[in-house]
DNA sequence: GCGTTGACTCCGT
DNA sequence: GACGGAGCCAACG
């Protein structure tokens, strides 16, 4: 990987995510290569506009949306993931058994909440 | 160049 | 699991 900037890497990372799995901000900073600018990593997205980019499949470290849950991003998250199979309750997000299978070979690249 | 801000994370309670 | 405080870092005015 090379003379990416930082903004092109992370959202290089995000795109990596494949369908029905999930990241944390830290861990998409960190394949990015930038460990510890989860900070950064919430800053571009906020300022993405681009409709291909799954930023619903970004979430904190402890599995919860990071938006308020009055958001309108929070029903809109909840609701792109649930159509890609993954199980939102209250606001955290919970690993169905289907893609709790995938897990082992993905775990050096995603990222799977408690 | 400084102070503020934030789709964060870690740690203790 | 939820809450509060401290730390970090880049962008913005």
């Amino acid at each position: 990987m090379a003379d990416l900037s930082p903004v092109d890497r992370i959202l290089a990372a995000i795109r990596a995510i494949p369908r029905g799995e999930v990241a944390g901000y830290g861990h998409v900073a960190r394949r990015a290569g930038l460990p510890g600018r989860a900070r950064m990593v919430a800053r571009v997205l906020r300022d993405n506009t681009d409709p291909k980019l799954p930023w619903h499949r970004v979430l904190r470290s402890d599995g919860h949306i990071a938006f308020p849950p009055d958001s309108e991003g929070f029903a809109e998250q909840t609701q792109r993931l649930r159509a890609e199979g993954v199980d939102v309750r209250d606001g955290r997000v919970r690993i169905s058994d289907s893609v709790k299978d995938l897990d082992g070979d993905l775990d050096a690249a995603l990222w799977r909440p408690r």
